[in-house]
DNA sequence: TACTCGATTAACT
DNA sequence: GTTAATCGAGTAG
């Protein structure tokens, strides 16, 4: 993925994610029906979703499905790959593995906040690539989910095994 | 209009 | 290991 923000170009590697299905998955913001915060969801696949959590943290999602099926992906993880300088002076920090470890580190790196709620993943600001061309596919681990109360047993968090980036084994 | 608490993190002991 | 920070969406009254 990467943002193309006014402060300078970030990209990086997508290595961990979790899934929030809809309305049927008591985990997604969308089970109780549609509100202003998760609107997005409730169109069509491919735009970003961005909420604040905890009062100080954004979380970015990407939407999936159709306007029926209200679901999106969440971005967990990120390995850096271009604009690291970028990423530390927005995070505070040089170390590369703290810069995008965790949800909140990740969408602080990469400058994303609600302005980009409802942006298009694919023309917009922030933008989401295939693998590169020759790229081996990774060894996917699918786990439960972090940090939601629903649904703990059911594993809709997935990353990719032995990468240093991931936020948690 | 008021109250609760979260798809988290950093800074503590 | 524990907890404070910090705020607005969601829900109840």
């Amino acid at each position: 993925m990467a943002h193309f923000s006014p402060e300078g170009l970030t990209v990086g590697k997508v290595v961990e994610t979790e899934a929030y299905l809809g309305r049927h998955d008591p985990a997604c913001h969308s089970a109780r029906g549609p509100t202003a915060r998760n609107a997005v969801m409730f169109g069509p696949a491919g735009f970003l979703y961005v909420y604040l959590i905890y009062g100080m943290y954004y979380c970015v999602n990407v939407t999936t499905d159709g306007a029926e099926v209200p679901a999106a992906v969440l971005l967990r993880a990120l390995e850096p790959v271009a604009g690291v300088e970028l990423m530390g002076q927005r995070r505070g920090t040089s170390h590369i593995r703290q810069l995008c470890r965790g949800p909140g580190r990740l969408a602080r790196a990469m400058g994303i906040d609600r302005s980009l709620n409802g942006t298009s993943a694919v023309d917009g600001p922030v933008r989401f690539y295939p693998p590169l061309p020759g790229e081996a596919r990774p060894d996917i681990v699918a786990a439960p989910r972090i940090g939601v109360r629903e649904a703990v047993d059911w594993p809709l968090r997935f990353y990719i095994r032995d990468n240093p980036f991931v936020s948690r084994r």
